[in-house]
RNA sequence: GGCUGGGUGGCAGAGUGGUUAUGCAGCGGUCUGCAACAUCGUUUACGCCGGUUCGAUUCCGACCCCAGCCUCCA
């Protein structure tokens, strides 16, 4: 039975089937950070999200052309005239340039996507690298008259196109009524930013000639100019954080629209929040956690991707230390349990058509990783558990095969102590014994009896 | 305040107009000298108030609360 992948796309408010725009190709664009300091664990759901989007397309048979940028132009931090360009003052922060910074981050953020088994994409394009075509981009905006010029840049006029906002059902009356700024130049509340100019006192280290003036290029633009460089003017999917439906994702759409008449993707793909017990997780006020931070912590970066496995993409996912563990646990019995089992043999076809039918129902990986618990505690032969899992993990990507119990030195204090405890249990002195344990324990080691002798692991 | 989306058992989280995933924790059994490991079983939840219906956690309305956006943020 052929089964068809399905998705939901924010744009329609529908699932429906993925079909390729043209042959078997899928273009699919990921909206990437802005290196101007690490990513959180917030950031890494979203790009987990996307590798089981791009594992799960390559599963359905497509080609994916899999596109990450890199925003390492800092912008403002409003459109208003007030705030400050993130990567000057990450630059100030630090003591690095502005191009240091950026290619610090970077790599930062690519370490952390390798320790979280994401799929390199097959595209890396930044920001710097494409300012011609961003410009480019803006001059065709401006000879299809979609532009004006205030006295801080050049702006796109939003009320030209009749659908602003569709994507995210923007009220736009509303919008105007419930201003929480003041526009300054702008002539309305939606127009944004295409092209900033330089202040003359301000002494920039990211700076470019254009038509327009010295200056550097407003955030929303390098998606579309990158975008329509490697996948065209109109591609299969576009994804990023929720966050961005009303803003970014919305002028992205406009732009494309403007210049090119289609609404850029054929389907819009986005991860929810992970929420933090009692703060929000963010970037700009410095309180984050990373994925170091959990590494630090004594866990393993995939525990992590199989904590995100446990919640759809399109659902908040509570994060809080007490839930981090049990994944952990979990996961460390998944390990061992399929560690036990051997060599693989054939694949069970049953559980492994449910499997695909949660997956290609937009991505439910909850409800797969609920199949794969069931094979797991099913009386099905070992090897075939263990080649029916590890095609699974093809898209969990939780490394399974890779796995090895630990190695650990145990100290000769305590090996000798295990082996009086033997003789103690030998001779049926139960006492000694358990006093011996007591003793291992404390050093940090436990006992765990089993038919083949002692199994000592550390605590 | 406006718009968009959401509120499920101790925790995390699927799902459904009537049969109510899965994981962790807890409890009980098996195993064990005792434990641990493992394993089996188990706790009957859907914010609040109305309405529709033979029947609603699931549909509709009001209210409360949470999140996203309206200021850079996945």
């Amino acid at each position: 039975m052929k089964q068809v992948l399905k998705l939901f796309d924010t744009y329609e408010r529908e699932v429906r089937e993925l079909k390729p725009l043209k042959g078997n190709e899928i273009g699919l664009y990921a909206c990437g950070p802005t290196v101007y300091n690490f990513v959180h664990i917030g950031n890494l759901r979203t790009y987990i999200f996307e590798d089981l989007l791009h594992r799960t397309i390559s599963h359905a048979g497509f080609n994916v052309t899999h596109v990450i940028n890199i925003t390492d132009v800092g912008h403002l931090a409003s459109d208003a005239d007030s705030g400050e360009d993130k990567m000057e003052v990450g630059s100030r922060r630090t003591g690095m340039t502005a191009w240091e910074i950026a290619e610090f981050y970077t790599s930062a953020f690519k370490d952390d996507l390798v320790k979280l088994n994401i799929l390199e994409p097959t595209i890396w394009c930044k920001a710097t690298d494409h300012i011609e075509d961003q410009i480019a981009f803006i001059v065709d905006l401006e000879s299809k008259g979609f532009v004006y010029e205030t006295s801080d840049g050049i702006y796109f006029d939003s009320r030209k196109l009749d659908d602003y906002g569709y994507l995210a059902r923007l009220d736009i009356d509303g919008l105007q009524a419930g201003a929480r700024v003041n526009l300054g130049e702008k002539r309305f509340v939606t127009d944004f930013a295409l092209w900033k100019f330089s202040k003359p006192d301000e002494n920039r280290q990211m700076e470019w000639d254009s038509p327009w003036g010295i200056g550097f290029p407003g955030w929303h633009i390098e998606c579309s100019a990158m975008s329509a460089r490697y996948l065209g003017d109109y591609f299969d999917i576009h994804c990023g954080g929720k966050d961005h439906i009303p803003i970014h994702h919305t002028n992205e759409i406009a732009q494309t629209q403007a210049s090119k008449g289609t609404r850029l993707a054929n389907f819009w793909l986005h991860g929810y929040f992970l929420q933090m017990e009692d703060s929000k997780m963010s970037k700009s006020s410095g309180d984050f956690l990373r994925l170091e931070t959990l590494i630090e912590r004594g866990y393993l970066p995939l525990v992590f991707r199989y904590f995100c496995l446990q919640a759809h993409y399109r659902s908040e996912l509570s994060f809080s230390w007490e839930s981090l563990k049990a994944a952990h646990t979990s996961l460390m019995r998944l390990y061992e349990a399929a560690y036990s089992w051997g060599a693989p043999s054939n694949i069970s076809e049953e559980y492994y058509v449910r499997f695909v039918q949660h997956l290609y129902n937009d991505l439910n990986l909850p409800r797969a990783l609920a199949v794969a618990w069931e094979l797991v505690r099913s009386p099905e032969p070992d090897g075939i558990k263990k080649a029916t899992l590890l095609a699974f993990d093809e898209i969990f990507g939780l490394d399974i095969n890779a796995w090895r119990p630990k190695q650990v030195d145990i100290p000769k204090e305590v090996s000798s102590l295990l082996a009086r405890r033997e003789e103690a249990r030998k001779s049926k002195d139960w006492n000694a014994a358990d006093q011996v344990r007591d003793e291992i324990s404390r050093l940090g080691f436990s006992i765990e009896d089993s038919k083949d002798g002692p199994i000592i692991k550390p605590i």
